[in-house]
DNA sequence: TTGACATACCCAATAAGTTGAGTATAAACT
DNA sequence: AGTTTATACTCAACTTATTGGGTATGTCAA
């Protein structure tokens, strides 16, 4: 249910259409809840129907009507309500992690190859966090929402730096491990 | 599609019923793999009628057959050709940092709560990792495929640790600018 | 003896997420 | 001149996941 409370924040912050309110989840929120441009729509008109936001139509020339949505007082409500409720950890399905489990019953190139790809993949999007930061620290005064957004950027921080030491952690094992029929004191004495 | 590769590999080390692989989501591929019973035997009639697996029926008296699936060379090929495709990173939905981001809309002490609350939840789960390492490291010879389900559990105490890290930090920002109104300035450099 | 827990499976309804296309226009780049 | 990118929203089909029930039986403890 969190991404209607995810859409009731940003509103909260300030009206968007549904296109801006689908950007921030590439930009902003990024981090910690990815959502489509369709499903963003999609909950967008039911939080209408429930009363949660409303809209008003802006026309423009050529395009569709441009909604701009905002929360309602029952928006606010609900928002108070569910800040109430305990959060669930996010169950983790990471399919890089079954791959390495399924590392027995395919060729170590190949895993190590994976491994370096994720490595360089969780590089480059630290390295976008990392701006962000910076971009953040450069605020005089950053306003409430802000600075609550920032500690979810520190949150992907850690978890982009984190992949990164796991991923050299695995990579050492395996070139260590390399061929354990060859040397198998050695290779015990790796794990 | 990765459950069925992780249900795959699973019953690649040992044939097992569905309710034993349905186990194994708790235990040990929990820390990066979640699935419910009604997942696992879905998902296991599905590999069987596309022959990926098969099963011996054992009866039983009282209860149901129980049936007992193993990968076929058919499953077995599957398996290498999922090998050789790259993984994406997995999309993160994390409940705990909509809140987060939804601070300024609650009360301050409410969010405290909840990122201790949460710190006590990775702590323990820290915990329970942790007793599998230390099993883990008192086998002499672990089999290949332990030792690549070791370097997921060392994914997952990673994981739990940085999450850890992260409650601390927020917890630390949180009181240091615990009213950012009364000295703008400290408030201002805490961040 | 009642209730909780473990074994072992199945079914159905709903919710959520994904994929791919379609309707329009305009600016910027190649 | 043609492609990409951006704006702005909609619809339909499909796959996946969740929730909550049901069928059976046996064991263990309060």
């Amino acid at each position: 249910m969190a991404l209607a409370h995810t859409i009731l924040v940003l509103l909260a912050n300030t009206p968007r259409s549904g296109y801006d309110v689908s950007k921030c989840f590439d930009d902003s929120v990024g981090c910690f809840w990815k959502a489509s441009q369709q499903q963003v729509y999609r909950e967008l008109a039911r939080m209408e129907q429930q009363g949660l936001v409303e809209f008003e139509a802006v026309p423009q020339e050529g395009k569709p009507d441009k909604k701009i949505y905002r929360v309602t007082p029952v928006g606010m409500q609900e928002l108070s309500a569910w800040f109430t409720e305990p959060t669930d950890p996010a169950p983790i399905r990471e399919d890089l992690l079954v791959r390495v489990m399924a590392g027995p019953y395919g060729p170590r190139e190949l895993l190590v190859q994976e491994v370096h790809r994720r490595r360089q993949m969780h590089h480059d999007q630290l390295q976008r966090y990392r701006e962000k930061e910076a971009n953040y620290r450069a605020i005089a005064q950053p306003s409430p929402p802000l600075q609550f957004l920032y500690l979810t950027l520190r949150r992907g921080i850690r978890y982009e730096t984190d992949w990164i030491e796991w991923c050299d952690e695995v990579l050492t094992i395996l070139k260590e491990s390399a061929d354990p029929q060859e040397d198998a004191s050695t290779a015990q004495s790796a794990l």
